[in-house]
DNA sequence: TTCTAATTTGAGTCATCGCTCAACAAAAGT
DNA sequence: ACTTTTGTTGAGCGATGACTCAAATTAGAA
């Protein structure tokens, strides 16, 4: 890297990054695969990114940032506007719902900075919806609204999962309806 | 491939590279890596297996078939069984387990033949559990079981998602947990 | 226009990829 | 013992991977 313009070439690189990395994943995201689709040639992409890994990283935290928009607005929410705002991201933005889910995990296996932060923003998203919980049910225990948004949460991310595989798969109906369940 | 024989060879080979799959992903499954962790040349390799991908599909199909043990014995079990024979899998065969998760997935998405069969064991799974549901609890309509067992299976799956990033991770207590969840 | 710095280029390096094959070794028949 | 079948070897093929860099091009300041 050089220096530090040409700052439209290099969201072109990340985008089309991010595309290839969702629609054919990892083993796909070659420097050339990513150069064509950014009509970009290798001199410039090592002119602006110091390896492959920093704009793979990069597409993986712009995944982890948009699963839940507006954090700093914690404390106002209901547990329906956050699952709602999750429903809208995977509805929305299925090419980083699907980085989230296949890079982030099995990146998460293979390098141990992609999981702390996985593992990070997981707590995050544990207290906010256990916080936004508490709030709307103030009859349940601690204890059992944080069982209750383990679980929300727990099959939230398997039906991300199921959405990516079937694209027919009804995410906003089967995600809204987890809003029914509570611990018997 | 020349003949059927050398089979513990052969064996060797799938077992390193599910090794390999599950600890270092899909990208460091290289025939070199696997040759190396099963001690064997390229050259047998290739006597053994048409390509790379034979062998890989082949760890995908062990993962598939072990995820549900005993298929044949449907009609019998009750769901608390179903959950904790999932529960066995992933604690007794993590690599398994994370080759299911990431390998299934992120194929998923890439290949076509995987994602069909990901799709239908899926729907298979459901079938056998919603069987076992309404078994267990004949008061529940069809719709509500179905319902019940699809977020029991996503959650199992997010729950086992988040088990592969943090060794640490309850599972086997968070999963038996939803056993007490239920539509309100 | 002219000079300079920012940006892009593409041929090229070296390593590694999946894979092949002629030759060799070990068993198994006969 | 000799032949055949079965299994293994490892050098090496062409393709492609990530990445480099001197030269060309472009853009903005003077």
């Amino acid at each position: 890297m050089r220096n530090r313009a040409g700052e439209e070439t290099a969201v072109r690189i990340v985008d089309a990054a991010r595309q290839i990395l969702s629609e054919a994943g990892l083993e796909a995201a070659t420097v050339k695969a990513i150069c064509d689709a950014a009509e970009v040639r290798p001199g410039s992409f090592y002119n602006l990114f110091d390896s492959k890994e920093t704009v793979i990283l990069e597409v993986i935290r712009q995944a982890i940032v948009a699963v839940d928009p507006d954090p700093e607005r914690t404390g106002r929410d209901h547990i329906t506007d956050l699952v709602e705002a999750f429903v809208r991201f995977v509805e929305d933005r299925p090419d980083l719902a699907r980085v989230y889910i296949t890079v982030g995990v099995s990146g998460g296996i293979t390098d141990a900075g992609i999981r702390a932060r996985m593992i990070r923003h997981h707590s995050e998203r544990v207290a906010r919806f256990t916080a936004a919980l508490l709030r709307d049910r103030p009859n349940l225990t601690d204890a059992a609204a944080e069982r209750t948004v383990d679980a929300l949460l727990a099959a939230l991310n398997g039906y991300t999962l199921q959405r990516m595989l079937d694209p027919d798969f009804d995410f906003a109906g089967h995600a809204k309806a987890l809003l029914e369940m509570e611990p018997r």
